[in-house]
Order: C-alpha cells, then sequence, then structure tokens
DNA sequence: TTGTTTATATACTATATAGTATGTTAAATT
DNA sequence: AATTTAACATACTATATAGTATATAAACAA
C-alpha cells in the first residue's frame, strides 16, 4: 500500500510542532523571556503561520497550559499510579523514575507547569485562572488515589487524602524550585528520604 | 537640641529607597516583568540616580538577593528559632506566625527568593550563583538549628539533619510555589497539618 | 570663599519585540 | 477545471525599554 499523502499544509500538524518548540523555549527561557520571533526561528514555519494559529502571545501561553502541560502531568504523575493497589507505592516510584533517574541538566529546567505559575499567575488573569486548573486537576487525580489507597487499606483512616494530596503536589513543587536553585542529588535523596518517613507515617 | 542635619543628598539612603522600591516591584511583577522606567516612577528619583548606583539591571537584580532578599531569610526564618530549645517547636510557630497569619493577598505574591530563583536561575548565570548561595545559606542555618535541636535530644538519632533541613526549606518553596496558583487557606493547612506529621516522626 | 567631587536630573538613542498588512500557493469545494 | 478558501510567507510598524550623554547643584575639601 502506497504510503499515505503527506500534505504540505495541515493545521493540527503544525499547531503541535509551534506548540511543541514553544513548550521546550518557555520552559528554558521562561514565557516572558521568549520571543516569539525565537519560536518561529527554531520551527519550521514563520511569523504568519505563527499568527495564524495564535492570535497573540499570551494565547499561545493558554494553549501550552492547556494543551500540552495539563496532560502531560496527568500521563506522567496520574496514569501510572492506577497499576498500583497501594498508591503510594506508585507516587515512590514515580518520582524514582521521573527524577531519580532523570539527568540534573533536565531537572535544572524546572517544572513546566511549576515555572508558569511563579512566573505569570500573578501577573496575568488569564494564566492565573488556567494555571489553578491544571494545579487543581493534578491535586484532585492525586486526592482521589489516595481515597483508593485509603479503601483498599493503605493509608490511615484519620488522614484526609485531600489533605496529603496538596502536601504531595506541594513537595513535587518544591523540589521543583529547589533543584532550579540547588542543582545536585542531595536535593533528591532529600526529597525521597522525607517524603518516605512521611509516607510511613499516614500508612496504616 | 536640633533634629540632625538631613542631608538632600545621601548615597546609602536612595539606594535603599530604591531597593526597597524595586523590591516590591519585583516581587509583584518579576524581574523581568520590571521596567527601570517603572522603579524609577514609584520612587523619589530618576533615571540618573538609579544609574549612579546600579551599572546595569543586573546589577540590581544581583543586589535585591544579597542585601535584601538574603538578610530578611536569616531575620524571618532562623533569628527567632534561636529561642527555642527545640527547634521543631520554632519552625512550627514561624510557619504559623510568617504564613498562616498573614493575608492571602500577600501570600499570593510568593516567596522574594522562591520567585527569583526560579525566573532567573536558569536564565542568568550570575544570578543562580547568587541565588544558590542564598538558598544555601537558608539550608545550611536551617541544619545548624536542627542539629542543635538533636544535641537538647529532640530529634531522632538515626535522622540526618542536613536531609531534613533541605527538606523543610523544599516544603517553604513548595508552599510559596503552591499557593501563588492555588489561593486557598486550604493549602496553607495542607503545609501544616502534613509538616506537622513529619516533624512528629523524626522527633524523638 | 573657591574649587572639586558626586548625587541626582533631563533628554536622547539604539534595539528588541509584539503585532500587522499584504502577498502567495496548496488544498478543498464547486 | 475553475474558483474559493485558508495555511503559510514576507516585509513592515509602533512601542517599550535598557542604557547613554550631558547638565545641574548639593556637599565637601582646601
Amino acid at each position: 500500500m502506497k504510503a499515505k499523502r503527506i500534505k504540505t499544509r495541515n493545521l493540527e500538524e503544525s499547531r503541535k510542532v509551534i506548540l511543541q518548540v514553544a513548550f521546550i523555549e518557555v520552559l528554558s527561557k521562561g514565557f516572558q523571556g521568549v520571543s516569539i520571533d525565537d519560536i518561529v526561528k527554531k520551527s519550521p514555519y514563520t511569523k504568519g503561520a505563527f499568527y495564524h494559529h495564535f492570535p497573540t502571545k499570551l494565547d499561545l501561553g493558554y494553549a501550552l497550559v492547556e494543551d500540552v502541560i495539563s496532560p502531560m502531568i496527568i500521563e506522567r504523575w496520574i496514569e501510572p499510579l492506577k497499576k498500583y493497589s497501594n498508591p503510594i507505592e506508585g507516587i515512590l516510584t514515580q518520582l524514582q523514575l521521573l527524577i531519580g533517574d532523570v539527568d540534573l541538566k533536565m531537572l535544572r529546567l524546572g517544572c513546566p507547569l511549576n515555572n508558569l505559575v511563579q512566573e505569570m499567575s500573578p501577573v496575568d488573569h488569564g494564566f492565573k485562572v488556567r494555571l489553578e486548573k491544571a494545579l487543581m486537576l493534578w491535586v484532585d487525580q492525586m486526592d482521589l488515589q489516595l481515597q483508593r489507597g485509603k479503601k483498599n487499606g493503605f493509608i490511615k483512616k484519620d488522614i484526609k487524602t485531600q489533605t496529603a494530596a496538596y502536601f504531595i503536589v506541594m513537595a513535587h513543587e518544591g523540589f521543583y524550585g529547589t533543584i532550579k536553585g540547588i542543582n545536585e542529588k542531595a536535593v533528591y535523596e532529600a526529597l525521597l528520604t522525607s517524603l518516605k518517613i512521611y509516607m510511613k507515617a499516614i500508612s496504616s
């Protein structure tokens, strides 16, 4: 069978490509630190294409939160937990996989969500509402997983799963924030060791 | 006795005033988000005075880290602990005082140090080294306090105080990061409740 | 008192950057 | 096949902003 005809013009495709380029650029330079020209230069398209997709720079930022970062959180930090009857096991495993085993050079860039929260939440309301929604998605989904673990008898009855969910997400963000400032393995070890102590204390 | 002659020109004084104005502006808009003109407009001086003190915008940023933020950390998060024979008590008290009792409107601006780390560490090397130094000052001083607590018998022998110090600072940063995104009391309550669980687990 | 230094002011410049106007051609529609 | 639509390209504009050149006068030294 002949290879599927590759369209030289493809709205969905080019949008994805631009978003992907922008994601990397914003991750490394911050939203305000990156220019449209930067993004265009690193993508196979030109300014015309960019503005065909995104009426303003802010619209690009919003799309990054909604279409790139939010799904990524679910995929990386929530979905994998569903394989474990004890979600706490899953959380510690993902921590090792997504942080412990990752090169410090990568971690130095921080967490895409946390970066944007810090930079843009106080500055632009459109960002604020979308970032809050993304964070709450993370917290809520984490909460659901912990509830499941509680039902399965892995978490003490008197522990509020929502409180624990907030704290776990907070610890993630705290780690990503700190590793950007102190780029050393010791930071990860402190996170893992201490979170294990906390996890053990809430486990039954 | 006559009031001390007030000089209309005073290098130290004007520098302090400019730094204070810049501190607030940067806290609310970010370093890249604030312009020299913004700062000058909100201060009683003009651009000439500004550039007399700070050759470049980066120099202003560096001065903020070294001369404003670092002392503030010591003063707010370390010095108060010295009054307590059990530093863990002190930490929880300061948490209540400096976060729990503070208006959410203020907390929304985040932590001055954390904000700059997130925004500037990956972007500018001069910032990076100064921010790392400030963070390590915090961690090291926290470590010293915990060591004291350990000697006084409040912390388990098998707990590494440095690991705990990293984690406590990380939790602070995580809180400040999260509260910027989710501006709700529940976030603080989760921090306090969960840190208490952790603190209890490392206490003897 | 006079001269020098320096803290502060004013007016200007060069550049980066978000956004626009308009053109071009691949692909869909008829 | 002819026509229309829209995915992209190119060239331009307006503005914000870091930084500079130059002027002025308060404080200080002699």
